[in-house]
DNA sequence: CGTCAATTTGAGTCCAATCAACTCCCGTGG
DNA sequence: CCACGGGAGTTGATTGGACTCAAATTGACG
């Protein structure tokens, strides 16, 4: 969901970026469930992430937790509405993110080229959040889990020959809360995707996709397909 | 879903815009049921609806429909993510538009105001798009039910003392396709609603919140609060 | 008044949630 | 080294809510 600006746009735009450390611009640590930011700060400093997962989280009123999103390398993070953050920002892993102040974006004749890569990224998104409303909306526990599993294969996958190989970093808790299931639900599916071939559980973290096409035909909802 | 950019905004941004027909702007009029935009087109134009109710829609490889959002007057359509429209744009009522180029927002240099501005309401959409994946994920019928009425009734009713009174003017499939119910399921919705007192529904079209507080509260999830 | 589509209601089914038990994996301390 | 404990993950049995299919009703319009 949160959308990845290529190095290279945010290097044109803001060239300081990622070179040094300047009032603009700096790079530190995020420690394993360390927070970046809570829902309704007022948005001081934008973030794109260099490495790590975060997590982004929203609570309602009566308790229930909803996962937005997860952020990977390239992606940006703090995006404000009016002034403030709309979610939680949590890391689930170590990570590591550079950071520059959001004054700088107030006036967009200062700085038209972040503007456009900004206005841009945030397009990139609402167009991402709609598939995810399809998703949440009319898919079932299997295409739903088929869909987040593609996703991640593209997003952080590495090719094995035919096959895609990458590790699941966050709980099953937490993907229940993005793709709207529970962690049983989300347990028997990838259990089922196992038995039939279509991916491979080493370790519960790691993930290999024996079988892109089928996968990819599940997450589409050709579910007669295999299974 | 489509943010609402108060006149004020687009006004101050292209003074233009809403006095008179250039080559920049004019108004014209959309018929009940045609197509303002369809998935893919390249976005030549931007809308600001100035009456009547439009309907966003994506459909799936696989033929399910999702109904993205309903926009109403002062709401702006069109946005493109990498230059092309990424849903179908239909009237669902007789209505009315003004357009203006797209090519004036290629350039932030030029209009930064206009930049400004759609980043905001991007932003703004983003968030309401986020609370949009907190009814599809975690609500239950009724919930989702009593949460559109409430987004409603805020978004288009007119006041009558304590009570609120709008018009659906959405068929219930197309609501069903919104918030990820049949068409059943809304209607029985509806009439647990209405039994409990909490609405009135005249006719099809005309409902009059008659508990405010309890929509809202239903919609939140206080599920023992009433029914 | 008749027709047709949209809406509403009803009956039965199914999928995912719930509740519960069990396993696995790790880290800790005896 | 092994026993223990605890949390995450997995599996099982049951329940419940929304879907499906079907029928009845309403309402709009010629």
């Amino acid at each position: 969901m949160q959308v990845s600006l290529p190095d290279q746009t945010f290097m044109d735009a803001y060239p300081v970026l990622t070179r040094n450390k300047t009032q603009h611009s700096n790079s530190f640590a995020v420690p394993a469930g360390n927070y970046l930011f809570r829902e309704g700060d007022p948005v001081s400093r934008l973030y794109r992430v260099t490495s790590g997962v975060f997590r982004l989280t929203r609570l309602t009123e009566c308790g229930r937790r909803q996962v937005i999103a997860f952020a990977f390398p390239g992606d940006i993070l703090g995006f404000p509405c009016e002034g403030h953050t709309h979610s939680d920002c949590d890391a689930l892993t170590n990570a590591q993110v550079s950071s520059f102040s959001a004054k700088n974006l107030d006036d967009a004749k200062t700085h038209p080229e972040l503007h456009q890569a900004l206005l841009d990224a945030a397009l990139r998104e609402i167009s991402e959040m709609q598939d995810h409303f399809m998703m949440l909306a009319k898919k079932s526990a299997i295409e739903r889990v088929a869909t987040f599993l593609s996703s991640l294969a593209v997003r952080i996958g590495e090719p094995l020959g035919e096959q895609t190989i990458f590790k699941i970093v966050m709980p099953r808790a937490d993907i229940a809360d993005y793709i709207g299931l529970t962690t049983e639900t989300v347990c028997r599916s990838l259990t089922q995707l196992r038995k039939c071939g279509v991916i491979k559980i080493d370790n519960i973290q790691s993930v290999v996709v024996l079988k892109p096409q089928a996968l990819h035909a599940l997450a589409e909802g050709d579910d007669n397909k295999c299974c």
